[in-house]
DNA sequence: TTTATAATAATAGTATTACTATCATAAATA
DNA sequence: TATTTATGATAGTAATACTATTATTATAAA
């Protein structure tokens, strides 16, 4: 009986929780397959109905539209990312080594062992990286934003600022540079296999090539004094 | 009498060439003010066609779908900025002075000074920094890279990679150091307009700040020996 | 155990989006 | 002047993104 790691969720993302009933996480659980196979684009809660056996209309009472359904499953990968970070530099003191563990766990593919939940975390890394700057680059990000829709990601950015900031105090820039990073190992795994060319790992496909180059850029711009 | 700069475009990106009738050109300066204002996801052709009194039937004469529009724009917006690029880092020698001029090119919003054509690239600057990314975050980046619809902004990348190469040519990292340059500059004014708690510049939201930010990150990366 | 309550299924319907098709007319060109 | 070509006017379709209504179940309180 392992302890279900359950993400604390903004309750104005759903208009009915997902995870209290089973066809709530069924939706969620589908949604990250149907999602990861086919793009946000395609997706439809018509199909997803289907999917699952039940009706648009109950899905519907789950969540409101799509956007907010992306949105929640971007919430709840950071969510769940913030958690694995602590974790796993729980017990480390140098902020360097910290910081190059948080690049790898940001970078790597998750590795979905644990069959604890219902949600396939390595679908969801895949969904993030190809859609998730889709739940910020809206017109409605400011009314979004007000109803703190994107506060697990931004927390997790303060949590790799101040880690930066542990690594040096006088660098002037730890947000900038923690959202660099974020974001950085998405996009370069996302072209690396997508539009090769734009990257320096297109031959190897490798993700440890991201993490060295985002090691090289991080350390030497903080370290620099 | 100006001499008009003509973009070279894709000729699969459109059915019919838009710079090839006044019909063509007026959706194409409508489309970036509309998507400017409404955003990609909320701007559909009738609507377009309703603001320049047309039909909807029409305007598909000439775009097959709201993507290839938008691809379409992001394709020109790069060709342009690298003929801006090489025309104003035209005769300077200094590798490292190069670099800060793209840096500042890419980052600053542009002046709309020249009203040489339809296109206003202030506004199509903004349409970049907001939907830009969903030109190829897609399902079908594979099918729209082999048709070439990515060139220009590959070229542009590969451009930038050259002059990093020329600042250090054993910097390892030159593509992706590329797109991280290309990338943030857009990212991070995104976020400090938007979201300004992920950045260093939420208070003064000064573009100068992003520039200094991305050539701190950039020259202590490249020049680091 | 009955009764009330809440969740879901089944079904229908609407407005909008994203197109395609047809035919008439105007404008440009040969 | 004939003819090609572009546009306008109009219609129509399939899919999307919902909302509404009523009937059934399942669950929980009395």
């Amino acid at each position: 009986m392992k302890p279900q790691l359950q993400i604390r969720m903004n309750e104005a993302l759903y208009l009915r929780n997902p995870e209290s009933s089973a066809l709530g996480k069924s939706i969620i659980k589908h949604s990250v397959e149907m999602i990861y196979a086919q793009g946000i684009e395609a997706f439809t809660f018509k199909k997803l109905a289907a999917e699952i056996g039940t009706t648009e209309a109950s899905i519907y009472r789950y969540f409101e539209n799509k956007h907010k359904l992306l949105v929640y499953l971007t919430a709840w990968y950071w969510g769940w990312l913030e958690f694995q970070i602590s974790f796993h530099t729980n017990n480390i003191k140098e902020p360097a080594v910290k910081l190059k563990r948080v690049i790898k766990l940001l970078t790597s593919t998750v590795i979905d062992d644990k069959q604890t939940h219902h949600i396939n975390e390595s679908f969801l890394h895949q969904i993030i990286i190809a859609e998730g700057s889709k739940a910020y680059l809206t017109k409605q990000v400011g009314e979004d934003n007000k109803q703190q829709f994107f506060k697990p990601y931004k927390d997790l950015c303060a949590v790799i600022g101040h880690i930066i900031s542990e690594v040096n105090p006088k660098y002037k820039y730890p947000k900038s540079l923690a959202t660099t990073i974020v974001e950085m190992a998405h996009f370069q795994n996302f072209f690396m296999n997508n539009l090769p060319s734009l990257t320096d790992f297109g031959k190897t496909k490798e993700e440890s090539e991201i993490i060295t180059f985002l090691n090289d850029l991080v350390f030497s711009s903080v370290k620099k004094k």
